[in-house]
DNA sequence: CCAGGACGCGCG
DNA sequence: AAAGCGCGCGTCCTGG
């Protein structure tokens, strides 16, 4: 498969990204390398307190018995072959139902945490610096991609490890850490290709929710007994996986499974096992039927022309052996379906944040400001923040993420968005948290997290720690 | 003994 | 007709 840039806007966009990707590579962030080494030590105390327990259950036993200088907590292979299952993943572990699992499950994370995360925090910081590589040439979709440590996967989906490892990164002494991120970008390239008039109301309306309602429609919960939990799994175990090309029987596998694990219930507290039960869902097979309906839904009548679009561009593909990307791109060579309808989206709404990156570092850098670009995930741009600077940075970043990029690309004919997040001064990457609008009337920064203590809400100012119960 | 593949898992 | 996209890293394991 081949990708080249079929304008001069293209071409410059790599030259002049690979410029600001040097510049955040020079720039580097801070490590709190005294921290990585205690954790280091801690999370061997804790993997070794783990394995004394597992050696004292009865499959463990046997497994050690059974391989004896072989035998290795490490081994998926051995692992797999005790628990009797194909595979030692953790979705097909957990359906084993033995107590044991967790144990297994909870020794494997903190081992990746302290193998992996803490590890190469240790081993790439240099002077309690870390410059991760950002390149542009190594990827089949054109998104970037990271090394030497890959800053893009640093775990934040578990809250024990996300803790673990990102406490070890923080901002320059008296600094801030700040991440902005486009919200829901792909979905709204995807829609700049697409043009479906139903998607495009689902992105303008904001009292709409279509992760809500397809979970509501996956699982048939009425709205008002909707959780957020159930949202979740209507959002990144149907709608997401559909969009990558993802079909009903492993969706059906995935909600179902995630019954369990996740032990979904209603709002009002009724196990959803025993809601589907009572809606003539109960077993597997016949919740499998329904998610095929609500796929067929999904692309026949809800968002008909994105499907016809799909269909156009993988017989476009067919004819010419050619994809286009709107940012001034195309692809050729074998490739299969998902990929190929895939391939407008996901290069394209990572060119809107390299886009914006370039114009952001490089009026850093012409006003002489002390804040930094430090790192880019995909769609977000993480800062290291002088705070007096605060309030202009994020606004210069607002303008050129979601004005200017519009003037420069019409296609985007959806409105971009940006979520703001900030660490308080000197504190971890693990502490950042949404900020909203609101000024703070102490230190005059206009950005604070709004926070709840019971039934009262207030807001907290990152910069200066002052708290208002009215702000504005 | 080493290189490279397979697998698993972290992220968007 | 095929059956989720894109990455990097650590570990195990196989074949030469």
């Amino acid at each position: 498969m081949k990708i080249q840039p079929t304008t001069y806007d293209g071409y410059k966009l790599l030259h002049e990204g690979v410029l600001a990707l040097a510049d955040i590579e020079e720039n580097g962030m801070c490590i709190d390398i005294e921290y990585c080494k205690k954790q280091q030590n801690h999370l061997a105390r804790r993997i070794k307190h783990l394995e004394k327990k597992l050696l004292k259950d009865k499959t463990v036993k046997k497994w050690k018995k059974k391989y004896g200088s072989q035998f290795n907590f490490d081994s998926d292979t051995q692992m797999a072959k005790m628990f009797n299952v194909d595979s030692a993943k953790q979705e097909v572990m957990e359906q084993i139902g033995d107590p044991i699992i967790d144990t297994l499950i909870l020794r494997k994370r903190l081992s990746k945490a302290r193998n992996t995360y803490v590890a190469n925090y240790i081993r790439e910081a240099v002077d309690g610096m870390l410059h991760p590589f950002f390149h542009l040439h190594t990827t089949r979709s054109i998104r970037s991609s990271c090394s030497n440590i890959n800053f893009q996967n640093q775990p934040v989906r578990i809250e024990l490890i996300k803790k673990i490892v990102r406490r070890a990164v923080i901002p320059r002494p008296g600094n801030i850490i700040g991440e902005i991120d486009y919200s829901g970008q792909e979905v709204k390239v995807a829609t700049c290709n697409h043009k479906d008039p139903e998607m495009i109301k689902e992105l303008n309306d904001p009292s709409r929710d279509m992760h809500r309602d397809m979970a509501m429609m996956c699982y048939k919960v009425p709205k008002d007994l909707m959780t957020s939990k159930i949202r979740y799994c209507g959002k990144n175990k149907f709608v997401f996986p559909q969009f990558y090309g993802d079909y009903y029987v492993h969706n059906a596998t995935d909600l179902w499974n995630a019954i369990t694990t996740l032990n979904l219930e209603l709002k009002n507290g009724i196990p959803l096992h025993k809601h589907l039960k009572s809606n003539k869902l109960g077993t597997y097979s016949k919740f499998e039927s329904h998610i095929k309906k609500v796929e067929k839904y999904f692309w026949e009548d809800k968002f008909s022309v994105y499907a016809d679009w799909k269909q156009q561009i993988w017989d476009d593909y067919c004819d010419t052996g050619q994809v286009f990307l709107y940012s001034g791109f195309v692809c050729s060579g074998y490739m299969e379906r998902n990929k190929v309808i895939n391939m407008p989206i996901q290069g394209p709404a990572f060119h809107c944040l390299l886009w914006s990156l370039i114009k952001i570092n490089k009026w850093l850098k012409e006003t002489g400001k002390q804040t930094k670009v430090i790192g880019q995930i995909h769609d977000s741009i993480v800062l290291d923040i002088y705070p007096p600077e605060l309030n202009e940075v994020i606004e210069k970043c607002r303008k050129i993420m979601t004005e200017d990029i519009v003037t420069h690309w019409p296609w985007l004919i959806v409105q971009l968005k940006i979520d703001v997040e900030l660490t308080p001064v000197d504190g971890s990457w693990y502490l950042k948290e949404e900020v909203k609008r609101a000024d703070c009337h102490e230190c005059g920064s206009s950005w604070m997290w709004q926070k709840e203590d019971g039934d009262e809400e207030y807001w907290e100012c990152p910069v200066c720690e002052n708290i208002e119960t009215v702000p504005f």
